[in-house]
DNA sequence: TATTCTTATGCAAATATGTACATACAACTA
DNA sequence: TAGTTGTATGTACATATTTGCATAAGAATA
């Protein structure tokens, strides 16, 4: 990988936030909808967004919109070294320190219909 | 590893410099002396010394003075599993592009005398 | 002690990043 | 078309990081 890339990749994986989202995505190796991290990582709405958003312009996760909902899922065009790599890192993470937001994530998906989302987020303000 | 360390040393590594900072010291798996970083990495002496404190604030590498000069390599007192995380972070940038550095590292290693650094840098003003 | 060499640090300016909020956009439904 | 819900983005402010420089501190040697 050169340089420039794997710097970028650690610089927005250096983040509470961020690492957490990339954990679950890799936990779970699922698609998790916006709404679902913002109740599971208890964020605002436009905070998931904003990582995301970094997170896709560093090719880390993509997108997929299906009506008004989005699906997030670790980045498939990438090369698989750098989805390794990801997946190296936060294997190091305690699960105990995300414990909590596993859960929540868990209990999203069982309120999911068809394995698709189909409640919105409690409003965080 | 915790959240925060886990955020820490990825934060740490996620920059150019420091990266191939710790990508020679993996490399060679063997001390480095101030000086030799100087001349490999090309780098005024202040900025050297400057990235070495923070990789050993947060406890990346480790330094041993011996006289004048202070040696680095990756820390040993840390924990194995960051050492690893860091090996396996190291090991996915392109050997091109530090090349240069590697070699001129080397051939700082070849003028040592008794395996001890005996020159200083080339003062990059 | 004075000098020289290697390494470390404090500070200020420039740059980048994080955060909050308002609001826009997209898609569905009535 | 209007309203509602889910998602995205632009902007402004606060905070952190990076960089360059001057200089200090540590150690050897004359």
């Amino acid at each position: 990988m050169q340089l420039d890339k794997l710097v970028g990749l650690l610089k927005t994986a250096s983040h509470p936030k961020r690492l957490r989202i990339m954990a679950l995505l890799a936990e779970f190796d699922r698609e998790v909808c916006v709404c679902e991290f913002v109740d599971a990582l208890d964020l605002p709405q436009y905070q998931v967004s904003q990582h995301l958003r970094e997170l896709r312009n560093n090719n880390l996760v993509e997108g997929r919109r299906e009506g008004t909902w989005v699906y997030y899922s670790l980045s498939d065009d990438d090369s698989a070294e750098s989805r390794g790599l990801i997946q190296g890192i936060v294997k190091h993470l305690d699960r105990e320190d995300y414990a909590k937001q596993i859960e929540r994530l868990e209990e999203r998906f069982r309120k999911r219909e068809s394995g698709k989302c189909v409640i919105g987020y409690d409003d965080k303000g």
